[in-house]
DNA sequence: TCCTAAGCGAGACGGTACGTCTTGTCTTCCA
DNA sequence: TGGAAGACAAGACGTACCGTCTCGCTTAGGA
């Protein structure tokens, strides 16, 4: 009734994305040509076409598998009534131990870059989790004094370019380092502005947060 | 013996600019050809190719001519002593002025993305200044608990997101408002970073650098 | 031991035929695809290559279930002592008629050109006939001022391009119409050539013969 | 004003006909690929297609150069008072010479045959000149027993036929005996044809035409 | 009557040619 | 005679077919 998995087709994408991972580390994204993928993935050109509309849509289909092995439970659950559970933007560890995993594809998406194709969706991806997340931190109906709009891109940006030095400079030192960093760069611009309240915040005290 | 100025040579560079420009904005730089512009400057192939050598090179003498219309005084100087000078990152406000002065420019670069391309360029460019900026502030051989260059990458990715929302959004708010979000976001992170001795530094007695 | 007549084979085989001729109609031969015939067949790719290993080849398996529908009497024979039995070049008729008959298939193979495939097939098959015939009323030794292979092919040339013309204007007169302008052109030279020693043979004369 | 003859661009066209003329004799017209014509012209691809649309269009063009090369005198002029002036279907004998001069375009053209493409043309450019001769030579209002199409496109099947012959077999005789054959052939019929007033017209009388 | 070998549909696949597009070089012509 | 116009080689693109192949299913014919 439902479809039969020719279990060639998954041979064959599963050819193509290994070669187009492996010419992107070799010359980059852009300088990757379709013809290229084929012959290192010794398939037809007409295989190719029946599998993907493009390059992009053959990078986009890594992407989502990678994205599909991500942890779900990295994106913070907020717990009953609202209240914190867990640290503030509890997506950077995780996300950083994934990229450890998965560390030929990061680099080959993060640092040869699929250019425009990989940042922006990189970027809408991490910002539904943000978005998220900061806005379960809010009292409801409460407005800030900066769109959400641009906290979460700031964030998002900001986590990208360290990310990206980490990668481009082969792992540096450990996630949790990495992690640290961040959140020594942002949570103090963060929680200054969403807690508004708390009289006396001061920057130890919302690292407490962590 | 030196260049000899044929005002004609002037006028090609320029049709060949203005092309580029407006062909950006109407479909994004990488989908421009050489084909394009030539034919919208009304000028032979090979005169392209006398001037630049490259899309991107033609491209790259439009950035520059824009950097050189950029206020030097922008640049944070420090004083003698190096004590400060001013507010810390310097360069915010003078960049959204000039943003706002040369705005289809600064939107066809930022938003209509000279993809890798310009990101670089605007990178490399503050960078520098942030760097120079960052690292006079610093007492002489102090290190930090995180690597300048992290820290530089980082405040140039964020206020290019910034920049980035603004030009996106047809410039929803003033220059000044900008600034005063961008600082609010990345300041608290930097003064604790780099000032770290000043007893009880908190974010509000930081933000009085501002 | 002998072959298993799997009555699906024949069904399939004549899908395949009728396909074809369907589309010939339609398109022409040249512009007609496996894929065009398969989909109208409703038959599996690899159950065409079972069959024919080419276009080309179930084109001639129609060609030759024609051929075979030929009347055999219409191959002129020769009676004893070599003598004439009838009309000079006697396939003329008959394959009027035969087309007639099967007037679609003619159509197809003949109008709707199966190009160099058909005409060469034709030309073959005819040329057989012909010389044949001609070679049985020739003395035997005898030479001919013009090479029995030139009037042989000059003559199905001739036969074929008033049938095209027959076929292409949908039969506008009777085959006995068409036989007589075919043997109207070209007898007088034939007979002048084969029987020259007939004192006075004239055009007239040798008419009689019909 | 008018277009500026680069000759480069002459020099292209030629290259790519004499390229396809020479892969024409080596595998016939229709397995000849326009990447081997490049290849053999050495010309890039894009090349071959600012000059001509198709493989087709190619062929056409050569075949047009040739027709220009035909001595227009060959086609036989109607004296004054429409009476004959020289011997009728007085095409033939031109042809052959004009055959003979551009022997390897006329091979590639009639023998390895640019099957459909090249038959169809030459049938309409040899049509041409029998209709026209023919129909001189007929008592204005005068009707035949053959429709005039008829004996035009037999009159012209059986020319090429005996050329090819002619040519598939390396020219085995002089141009002159190739003319007497195709006369001896169909004078007969045509003279009996168009003359039939001529009481007592023999074939014999009918070749002092000649 | 059952069971097994075959015929079959479906369609994935490696290839090859097509006609289009863009790039960067190189030649020609004109002012 | 120097620079604009544009012809050119190179090669990637996405499409269309081809002929081979691997699957399961159905189904006829011999046991």
């Amino acid at each position: 009734m439902t479809a039969k998995p020719d279990r060639r087709v998954q041979r064959t994408r599963t050819l193509l994305k290994n070669a187009l991972l492996d010419l992107m580390m070799q010359k980059g994204y852009d300088a990757v040509t379709v013809q290229d993928i084929i012959d290192r993935a010794n398939v037809g050109r007409s295989t190719f076409y029946a599998h993907f509309t493009d390059k992009d849509q053959l990078l986009l289909s890594g992407i989502e598998e990678l994205r599909e092995s991500f942890p779900q439970h990295a994106t913070r659950n907020p717990g009953p009534e609202g209240t914190v559970e867990g640290p503030l933007l509890g997506f950077s560890l995780p996300m950083l131990l994934h990229a450890q995993s998965n560390l030929r594809l990061y680099q080959a998406l993060v640092t040869k870059g699929g250019g425009a194709m990989v940042a922006n969706i990189g970027q809408r991806v991490l910002a539904t989790l943000v978005h998220d997340e900061l806005a379960s931190q809010m009292p409801q109906g409460a407005s800030l004094p900066i769109p959400l709009e641009v906290v979460v891109s700031y964030t998002v940006s900001a986590f990208m370019s360290i990310l990206r030095w980490w990668l481009d400079n082969a792992l540096p030192c450990s996630p949790q380092e990495v992690d640290r960093m961040f959140r020594a760069l942002i949570l103090p611009g963060i929680t200054a502005l969403i807690q508004p309240a708390r009289s006396g915040g001061t920057v130890a005290e919302g690292q407490t947060l962590l």
